[in-house]
DNA sequence: TTTAGCACTCGATGAGTAAGAGTGCTAATC
DNA sequence: GATTAGCACTCTTACTCATCGAGTGCTAAA
């Protein structure tokens, strides 16, 4: 869709003053409050015009324009400039990792919190799993026949641990040659890697103990579909309900069937790609829940390897250049912190 | 306060009315549908009598009564039948436990998810912690200097597991032995009880080995003090704004400020005695935040010890009946599966 | 002691009105 | 031809006022 430089200005303005204020914007605000150097009267046609391409609509016949959800997406594509976030708060944020952590999860929620004060958005974060991270040791605790407890830890001293299920009554030694197999020939890999390293010998020396490597096969397996299931965490409820458009309880009552099901939440993470900021408009959204909010995503890494991702969730009527700026400078500071030694 | 059969019964009918209706009562309703035999100009009477004593209030003269907070404490403590759930409800409960559960965070993740579906109140719960369990077994891996995660068996066969940090730079060798005092002296004690069993037997054989000894002291220690940041499950906020308590956005933010911060009904849920169930009615609660909810809280054991709390939060207005029929049947069943085997 | 009757109070509801914001169109202007 | 002033028109919002009805407290009779 091509607009002329005029079109696009007002465009620009409508969006922008309609996320500050959540109001209708008129020809006459726009008039006075972004100088276009041109009247009311002419604002007003080119309104007409912007309403005609579907990018901005009316409420009713006497109010001011509000955007369409396609003009946001004009919006955030060609007119938005980038968004900065003050010293202030990018200094808050970086001393929370500066802080000594004591388990991975702190630092998680400290991430979240941190952002819940800086933004009246819902804060989300998945991960990190350091299934995903470059294996530093790996332990086996038998618990029972067919249950064992594998502790995890990363390369830079992170430590997580999974309960998993033993395909078949495994004696303890059998479990501590795995363990030995593991920690010899697997340090510094991810377990996905580790199972490709595997397939690919599996015509040379280790595929001769068969059995041992069946086992640790089946133990990735099972920790990755766990996986899926992990740890989400959440933050900044009490804040998004200032935003003018939860006044209504029924928009309350759904984005807290939203939180406390999770799964969507979830779901939107776990497909959150690699490739910088993601941002989904409203019915861009794949979820029927969400189709009435903005998502804004970027995985982040540890190592170089992505163990997790993190969005906040708004309004449509969402301050994108802000949010986008908050999830990238997040995602790059998490990763920094988590690349850096646990302990 | 002494009140008569039949102010008793005008209270009542206050009370279980409004909790119903949440609407005022009027003299009529009582008459026509609490048959207590008499016109509503008696029962008019009785009311302003029961005002004067502050047992119900007025919202204004053209209102018919609610329960004042003292009025409900009343009702709680005198006039309250005892509440029952249906065999539907029971069993749909009992069946959950039933079902295989992998880890401990899935039989309450359940827990929370049942319970919600059968009440609107605010559901939570701590724990269960196994330090307060008996031992099975515990196992010690170290992870850096001044670093190890220790692993906790109980007996019936969960699992937790806890980062410690360790007082000095100890050996893995000491580690071990630590290991083994704990698995050969102290299984079938709790936490709390081993540090009583090593403070007795502190001129015994055991305290020849004094630096041992400490060590574990320490770990205790440090375990015990990690305790109360520990889990936290929430589960019914969606349910909890059908209440019409919460049509006011205020309200509900109030309540979310409670949900995210956490501090509040943790400390409730661990100031919660094992002598049965708790109930604390609006004011009654210490904390300013909750003083216009309600709050019906019971511990939960494991083996005999009491390992969790578990509590209903609703408004002032609450079911109580219900209410403590229902955490009574949960801390129950809770505590039965728990106490049966985690395998 | 209980109850019928009645006057009184107060909140809720709804209609009617006025104010105000903003538009679209027309005609004049640049 | 593009821009703008002017104006009639539309629609929402806020406010007032009257009415209705629920419920009470009081009095006097049963």
């Amino acid at each position: 869709m091509k607009l002329n430089q005029r079109k696009q200005k007002v465009l620009e303005a409508v969006v922008e003053d309609h996320i500050a204020t959540a109001e209708p914007v008129s020809s006459r605000t726009i008039a006075r409050k972004y100088k276009l150097g041109v009247s009311p009267a002419t604002i007003r046609n080119e309104m007409a015009d912007l309403e005609e391409a579907g990018l901005i609509e009316q409420p009713h016949t006497s109010a001011g324009r509000i955007p369409s959800q396609k003009g946001y997406r004009y919006y955030v594509d060609r007119l938005m400039r980038k968004g900065h976030l003050t010293d202030r708060e990018k200094s808050t944020i970086t001393s929370i990792f500066a802080q000594q952590a004591r388990e991975l999860v702190d630092i998680v929620q400290r991430t979240i919190k941190i952002v819940s004060q800086c933004t009246d958005y819902l804060v989300f974060l998945s991960g990190p799993q350091l299934e995903n991270a470059a294996l530093h040791k790996v332990r086996f605790i038998s618990l029972a026949p067919g249950k064992a407890m594998l502790v995890i830890v990363s390369e830079n001293g992170w430590v997580e641990n999974k309960l998993i299920d033993l395909p078949v009554a495994v004696s303890q030694e059998e479990l501590e040659q795995v363990e030995r197999v593991f920690n010899n020939y697997f340090r510094g890999l991810t377990f996905p890697q580790i199972t490709r390293a595997i397939l690919k010998s599996v015509y040379d020396e280790l595929s001769r103990q068969r059995l041992l490597i069946d086992l640790a096969l089946d133990i990735i397996e099972s920790v990755l579909k766990q996986e899926s299931e992990d740890a989400l965490y959440l933050g900044g409820t009490r804040n998004i309900l200032k935003q003018p458009e939860y006044r209504d309880i029924q928009q309350v009552r759904k984005l807290l069937d939203l939180i406390e099901e999770q799964s969507v939440l979830r779901t939107i993470l776990a497909e959150t790609q690699n490739i910088g900021i993601t941002v989904r408009i409203g019915r861009e959204n794949k979820f029927d829940q969400v189709q009435n909010c903005s998502v804004v995503t970027a995985t982040y890494t540890m190592g170089g390897n992505t163990v997790g991702a993190f969005g906040l969730l708004g309004p449509v009527r969402m301050n994108y250049a802000r949010a986008i700026a908050l999830v990238e400078f997040i995602t790059q500071t998490l990763s920094n912190a988590l690349t850096g030694s646990g302990f």
